[in-house]
DNA sequence: CGTCTATGTCCAACTAGTGAACTCTAAGCT
DNA sequence: AGCTTAGAGTTCACTAGTTGGACATAGACG
């Protein structure tokens, strides 16, 4: 059913063409599409024509104040996404339009020992309730993009073992998901998400080459090359919590000795203040307490920092990202946590590749992974998705 | 004259997908053509011939042992592309067509201390001498490739400060070529296009994703990524030199300490020899005698590999490449110096992204960064260079 | 109220890709 | 040797889809 060269792909193009001139403007007239695409007027109209018979688009008489331009714009309802992210704490959802617009956006507390079939019970009554709330049709979901807190195998789409949900391990989160829902659903782990998240909505937008670190239970990063996710052929790039920063450092879960994780992530860190602030330390509470002046907890922070940003450093080196965006709880911390990374970072990286990185927090905070999971699930829908019929068909299930 | 939608744009298209196909292999079938690029059969042989009408393409009436199939490739004087690698001590240049073969290939030696007016003589009369040699017209020459040894400024095409040439610093060298030859010069790092050159002609072919380590006077990476060299928004990414894997390590040039360089690097490595092996070493010498059984040389190069082999681990965790290959003077050691870099990844980098990476010598020697500059010339081209009449028409110039 | 101008639509012309039928060649089998 | 077979390449009628130009429309301006 591909025909990758024929007129029916150039068709296609055209369409897709002209739906993204009106997502970016928002509004426009067919005599601008023509303008602004290149394609003839007459082409437009059919095309117009085409898109509102569809009901991808909307046309009303008379917007604008001109002779007699009909105003073309994406109809609300046209399609909608659709982001969830089961983290080690929480699962959270969120619904969002084609014009990149979040409708709804919930979060709930999820126990770390649920079993994959309650943490997906709980996830489709979620969405079942967004969807219910922001009032459109369930038929209209093009997409839905997942976050899972774990190493996912990108050819069969296996969840890896994971320390942070256990029990998951060996679940296909993405078939388990599409089951339910009926719908396509694109997984990726929180690192990469987050990542997404912020390119598109948060510290990193206008930027193509970012790296997104994230610290909490484990330490990992979402790289973005060239404006996409770069996941590595194997799948399992960004792993920047298991470098080796000292090789006579303490042991990590890995198998090696002093990865970076081993000195900033929560489950290796938080021990050290259980004898002076109590054993039911969070990540959250050290950066509260560290806020509010708790020497012990700055210092543990700025330690941190400093290891992160040794990690950074050869990161930067490597790959030369122009952004880094710190995610995570750690995040919180601010200037306690980035100044001692742009120190290190300054102190290891070669001079050219530290001189031009920005190292700034996340913008989002605990929503940069449901927000890439909309991210994703919009990028991976193509904007044809919007075209072909399958979405304003009508779907016996869900009715 | 643009019609961006048109079919006349697909139909180009089309005709770039046959020759950017076609580039690829070197030869195909107008049946594997139709197959690869998902065109019928009826529009390839279409397509095909009004290439073959244009020049553009040479069919040869059976070259394989197949039924009837006749063999399609880029005809031998549609263009020519030239390769020129600046080396430390040498100069190389190679002239090749658009098919992937490389007509002609000379080195010369190149003084240290030669001024860039001297070196960019000497690279024009050995261009001139080789285009005579091959006896293709001048007006054929659809792009240069340069390889300098040094960080070349994307924005501005400046070379920086490098300790290799001195005295080209802040020139020019692709304006400086371009000026003197006329043509398209795309310039880039050794690193870089070794890494090219590999991946197209060498241990590198097809992989999409790989890192090519140069070890010689200093140790640099050249990233591929998704088939692209990756150069980071600031043109500097690839620099494992200088990633620290000892914080109190050796004090090196870059100002950091522990850097991967101060362990692996012919200036900083050879020194060690010094006092048991004579002062006029080189790294080819320690290569050759660790080959002859010299233990003093192995054990220096077993060091060696261990700690390119540290940094290759950081490397994999982050980037997760498909293939590493080594390159440089060191490259020819073979096993000894591979043995320790396979051992010390599998014991630094996190088992998933070791499992699936295969840790190769170079397979082209000296050679890989003028084929990659070649490779560099041919990518940067643009197939449409090969349909628009300018390169076939009457160019005034160098007649 | 007539003219002007930009918008959107319709139609005939044209471009280009496709499937199906057809021819051609060499290999394999009897 | 002769027949069969299967893949390669070509031809042709058909179809999809864009385009330029003609045409209708409706507000703006004088």
């Amino acid at each position: 059913m591909e025909t990758p060269g024929s007129q029916s792909s150039l068709h296609r193009a055209n369409l897709e063409r002209v739906v993204r001139a009106v997502r970016l403007a928002g509004s426009l007239t067919q005599a601008e599409i023509a303008r602004t695409t290149g394609l003839s007027a007459a082409t437009v109209s059919n095309i117009v024509r085409e898109l509102k018979d569809g009901g991808t688009v909307e046309v009303t008489p008379t917007s604008a104040g001109g002779r007699r331009a009909r105003s073309v714009s994406l109809s609300g309802d046209a399609g909608i996404v659709i982001g969830v992210d089961f983290g080690h704490t929480h699962l959270r959802v969120a619904v969002g339009n084609l014009a990149h617009q979040v409708l709804a956006e919930e979060s709930e507390p999820l126990d770390v020992d649920a079993s994959s079939t309650q943490g997906f019970d709980r996830a489709e009554q979620l969405v079942s309730r967004l969807i219910a709330a922001t009032g459109v049709d369930r038929s209209k979901i093009a997409g839905v993009g997942l976050g899972v807190p774990g190493p996912i195998d990108v050819e069969s789409g296996t969840l890896g073992s994971t320390a942070i949900l256990p029990g998951w391990t060996g679940t296909r989160p993405a078939e388990e998901l599409r089951g339910r829902l009926g719908v396509p659903v694109h997984v990726d782990n929180d690192a990469n998400l987050g990542a997404l998240g912020e390119m598109v909505w948060g510290s990193g937008r206008g930027v193509r080459d970012l790296a997104y670190i994230k610290v909490a239970s484990g330490v990992g990063a979402g790289l973005v090359i060239n404006g996409k996710i770069y996941r590595g052929p194997g799948g399992t790039a960004g792993e920047i919590g298991h470098i080796t920063l000292d090789e006579s450092g303490p042991v990590c879960r890995c198998g090696n000795r002093g990865c970076l994780e081993t000195f900033a992530a929560a489950r290796y860190v938080l021990p050290l203040l259980q004898s002076s602030h109590g054993t039911d330390l969070t990540m959250e509470g050290v950066v509260r307490l560290a806020r509010d002046g708790d020497p012990g907890c700055r210092r543990v922070i700025a330690d941190v920092g400093r290891h992160i940003g040794s990690g950074v450093a050869n990161l930067c080196n490597l790959l030369n990202p122009s952004r880094v965006v710190l995610g995570g709880d750690l995040a919180e911390a601010g200037e306690l946590v980035l100044g001692p990374i742009r120190e290190s970072v300054g102190r290891y990286a070669i001079p050219s590749a530290a001189r031009q990185l920005s190292v700034l927090p996340g913008a989002l905070g605990g929503r940069a992974e449901v927000l890439g999971a909309l991210a994703l699930a919009l990028s991976e829908m193509g904007d044809s998705t919007l075209l072909d019929g399958t979405l304003h068909a009508v779907t016996p299930a869900f009715t």
